[in-house]
DNA sequence: TCTTAAAAGGTGATTTATGCCAAATCTTGA
DNA sequence: TCAAGATTTGGCATAAATCACCTTTTAAGA
């Protein structure tokens, strides 16, 4: 983990409220002068505290109307060598968030899709097929209060 | 919902890769010259379409080791009135995302915190002190596979 | 086909990004 | 405590981007 410091912090904190905030306002908000601040950016990014920059899309304004966070249990055999299940997750665009959770489930994953239809077709023909699956459960959302909210950063 | 053409689609996408490119990348990548690209960007900004601009941030880099996914089941008779609850949960830092759930659980909060100790802390001061919670269950992401990733959107 | 509205494209002034260098600050070891 | 070395900051100049304004093109309806 580097060090960072009040200043990096601070940058990351604006970043998150809108990142697409000019260099100089950042460096404005943070008290430094440009260089330095897009300095202290160039080096988040190279060394990974910063993954990337994401437009926050609202779902239901482009048609995706649906989230729902699966319960994905693993046969027991399977449990190891579940990395084939990970990378599999992670290549569907459908599914936003995967976890390795405790508890009664194996994975949770949330998945965005349009409607229940497309829901059925992407349960049936890429969950349901992947090998080791035990057992599905599928929790629907009824109304999202919340979602890809800044993350409340530790202080230095 | 605002009519989305191939445009639009393709400004959203590229923005969801990467929300700082320039306007003048974007409107290359979606074959527009910049001048109509930037006034559809704004639109989708004015609109809602677009709620904003993020850095993606990786959660343990800085300091963020513990997702948890709380299921936080509310008393019979406080389910009609739980804007209250949605208020608070929407208020609290450490709640990035937060669904009312169809099932067992009435609501799912995805909660991100520094460690177990800073978790104890959240749960019982709180969640645990929220008006009209009657149970409250907790799992843990024993590994974080995918977070917040771009979605995938509805062609057009 | 003609008219009109809407969207695309072009242009230029202003702002921003970014590499380079000097000044300032912080570190470390004697 | 002090000085040498290393790191970081701030200023500057240039190339690039943004954005408002205007013209041209495209699309739709009568």
């Amino acid at each position: 983990m580097p060090n960072l410091d009040k200043f990096d912090i601070g940058i990351l904190e604006a970043l998150q409220e809108d990142a697409r905030a000019t260099n100089v306002e950042i460096a404005e908000r943070v008290n430094l002068s440009p260089s330095p601040c897009l300095r202290r950016i160039r080096n988040l990014e190279k060394s990974g505290v910063i993954r990337g920059y994401r437009a926050d899309i609202d779902r239901k304004e482009v048609g995706l109307g649906l989230t729902v966070f699966v319960e994905i249990k693993v046969g027991q055999h399977s449990r190891e060598n579940s990395d084939a299940q990970q990378a599999a997750l992670i290549a569907m665009p459908e599914v936003t968030g995967a976890f390795l959770i405790s508890g009664t489930a194996d994975f949770l994953a949330e998945v965005v899709v349009e409607d229940l239809s497309v829901y059925e077709r992407f349960l049936t023909e890429k969950l349901l097929v992947l090998p080791g699956i035990s057992d599905i459960r599928s929790n629907f959302a009824i109304r999202t209060i919340k979602t890809g909210s800044p993350l409340k950063l530790p202080q230095r």
